[in-house]
DNA sequence: CAACAGATATTTACAGCGCAAACATTTTGC
DNA sequence: GCAAAATGTTTGCGCTGTAAATATCTGTTG
């Protein structure tokens, strides 16, 4: 039990996940491979066909953690916010932080090419993604107030509103049902001009 | 001239080009490759080195064409609409437009790990689409009437905006000048609650 | 306890990828 | 006309994912 050379390793398809995270976080995604993983875990390159069938799936749970993570990070400080705007602050600054923090590991989460967004393993820990955002979204309104620097500010919103609705479109993360909730002619309809 | 077997292309640069630009629209980001590019044009897998240096040269290219069009899609329209808020819907149609119409370019376009932002070929095409984002963003504020369905479209706008956000950081779209102007902790601070 | 079935891991092989080095051909400049 | 530079090819290497055949362990059943 003690020895390091058995024929089974007997926690196998964790271990991959975890090795998956550290490659992540010390090396990027360039350096994200099936055979790294296995490699890292002392494990023939064939091992994590057993568990998840091809890269995509171990890809898939590697991501799948990424979300559990991320979930976390949102809720972080949310319990100390008073109010929803602190809450939906907090948030935000939870979800940008996990990106910063993470970024191989975001870009991962994101990518459809490198994840199966239907895979099963994903289902649970992005519907609680999901799942903070609409509760903190409930009776949200914009704001008239114009800050001093308004104007920088309301170009980079803009590119971040709709180069992130194209990229979840495009990703799959929006749904046809979110579409026709938000199809594109609605995507910003209250938005106004000072002059 | 004629002969479709002389030694030099000719004008394999740009032909290189298309070929992935044909390549992406055809059989998508996973398809493209250095040598699929080389073989479509009908040349050897070499051939490219002299004109790009290395695969990401290339890529880089092609997704510089790729904000070309990009551009030209957010002008589309632009020109017919009267008043800003319409200038500004016009351009976020064809920005997403772009992107669901060239999914595949739009991905390779914003992917850090296959293309270089700073190759000078990208600066121009780039600066472009960021100053008609700017163009349409000074004086711009965000309106307080609550549109009937808003808690659905509200939840979709602050993924968007923190998507967009976490991704155009991550991916080095926003430097570090751009940064401090919107940084995480001022990125939604104009926002209220109905109640 | 023995034996077999299934799960788990390995080995080997193959096709595709980017790239470096050496070489071949054409074009350009003097 | 000739040398230099630009352009394209060939060959080889290490990396990737995966299919197929094989080996080892585990658990259940007789």
């Amino acid at each position: 039990m003690a020895d390091d050379k058995r024929y089974h390793h007997g926690n196998l398809k964790p271990a991959l996940v975890q090795a998956g995270l550290d490659i992540l976080r010390e090396q990027g995604l360039e350096r994200l491979s099936l055979r790294a993983c296995a490699e890292r875990v002392g494990v023939s390159h064939m091992a994590p066909k057993n568990h998840f069938g091809n890269v995509t799936g171990l890809l898939s749970a590697i991501s799948a953690e990424g979300f559990v993570a991320l979930k976390a990070e949102m809720e972080h400080g949310l319990g100390e916010a008073p109010t929803r705007s602190e809450r939906r602050d907090a948030a935000f600054r939870g979800y940008v932080a996990f990106a910063k923090a993470n970024p191989a590991l975001f870009e991962l989460m994101f990518t459809r090419r490198l994840v199966d967004f239907t895979d099963p393993v994903l289902k649970g820990p992005m519907s609680d993604c999901a799942a903070i955002l609409r509760q903190l979204s409930a009776g949200m309104i914009w704001d008239k107030d114009a800050a001093p620097d308004a104007d920088m500010r309301a170009q980079m919103l803009n590119w971040c509103i709709v180069h992130g609705f194209a990229q979840l479109s495009v990703q799959g993360v929006f749904d046809k049902d979110g579409m026709r909730h938000l199809g594109i002619e609605d995507i910003t309809p209250d938005v106004a001009y000072r002059d």
